[in-house]
DNA sequence: TGACCATAATTGGTCACCAATGTAGCAATG
DNA sequence: CATTGCTACATTGGTGACCAATTATGGTCA
């Protein structure tokens, strides 16, 4: 009996959408850390739904690929692999390399999106707030992709950039602070949004593949030291 | 309370997925029409499953966008729209486009995957069973795809593949036998294996946007005479 | 005609229940 | 001692009845 904390005629969304939108945030926050089981009775007294919602909010995150789903066996949070960090950034160096190879053909009111991108992403890392950075960051990378022109491709795109923050909170709560380097990452970001403002097909897709190759490059040392594997059979 | 043909041990997956699979099937054969609206109370009746467990299925859908859900309203067969078939064609030159930039760096094993695929399509063609050409055919798309080697980009790639033999098939029920022409797509597919097999970047690119340019203009042809618009607010 | 209101139809969500499957512990057996 | 087999338990899969929320419909009245 859900009685308390959702405004009823308010809330946007499924009750389902909500308690995946706050399961997420636990996962990003580190509250339910990789590995752990998620029990449908437990959440659901948790956060005073049923169980049947619950199960609806868990098969959002799964097709999100944040949490996993064993048949009879419940959901965990998923544990990232090596293997997944690189996936990750297959996808997003092919993306973004397809975005490139249209450099030259782009409006200048596809550029204005990127523009603010980018904007944003200078203020944040002015401001120096870790979290509003690695926003900002994702978002860049979002507008890149989004130069494709293609729905279904942001809406692909979008479910990786939050698998990517995942990986990326998993890698802050481990070796904390360790790895972003903001001003260094900017000036990466400032090249990138130059090379399309310039329309150069080429130094753009130089520039995205070598920044993609860096950010993996970190990445796959933390996962590979921490995470074992995924094997849960 | 199911009890009729589903041998209960030996099902594959559960109820909610076969349910998806069965209303798959009956919307790509046409017995649902684009548009219609699929009622839970009515297909809980008809395949004999509980109207929470179609409504599953009916999310399942939702997620290849097969169906179309709309909140208190209901859940109907997708209208494609000209855009849609645009879109789908652009995730399909994105993907295959990046395919073929990685022609030159192939390994054999790869690209056995691609000459099972051209040969199955060779013998289907050769039978000329319909159905089977059209599966064959987006079996070989999703092998260039496959080229690129990553697993969520496949997986991607599945659902849109879906949604092309979707769109495909109100081709086929609109203008009967009016489009494929088997053999001169053969060619083409043969041309584009070989491009891959030579490894040669700038033909197998060349041949892929080609080849999905014209389907894409048949299929848009189709879909603007009939299909109006998808709004239903 | 057009605004308004009662009513029906449909989906959103909960609850209690049972079935199916997996897990852990413990005994018996060789 | 390791392995098998059994039993009890925990968790998920699925159902059916139910009520709430939202939307659609149809009629009344100005």
């Amino acid at each position: 009996m859900p009685v308390d904390g959702r405004i009823p005629t308010l809330s946007r969304g499924t009750t389902a959408e909500e308690v995946a939108a706050l399961l997420r945030d636990l996962i990003m926050s580190g509250s339910l850390k990789p590995g752990e089981q998620l029990r449908e009775e437990g959440l659901s007294a948790q956060f005073d739904v049923s169980r049947r919602t619950v199960r609806d909010a868990l098969g959002l995150l799964a097709r999100e690929r944040i949490v996993r789903h064993y048949r009879h066996k419940g959901s965990r949070v998923v544990l990232f692999t090596e293997n997944d960090i690189h996936d990750l950034y297959r996808v997003r160096t092919t993306l973004e390399g397809s975005a490139a190879a249209r450099a030259g053909e782009l409006s200048d009111a596809q550029l204005k999106g990127l523009t603010e991108a980018f904007e944003d992403l200078e203020s944040a890392t002015n401001d120096g707030q870790a979290e509003a950075i690695v926003s900002a960051d994702l978002a860049f990378h979002q507008a890149v992709v989004g130069l494709i022109g293609s729905t279904r491709v942001n809406d692909f795109f979008a479910d990786i950039a939050v698998e990517m923050r995942f990986a990326l909170s998993i890698l802050e709560s481990t070796y904390h602070e360790s790895s972003h380097r903001p001003a260094e990452a900017l000036a990466e970001h400032r090249a990138i949004w130059a090379a399309f403002l310039d329309r150069d097909v080429a130094t753009a897709s130089r520039l995205v593949q070598e920044h993609a190759d860096a950010n993996e490059r970190l990445l796959v040392d933390v996962v590979a030291s921490t995470a074992i594997t995924d094997l849960i059979p």
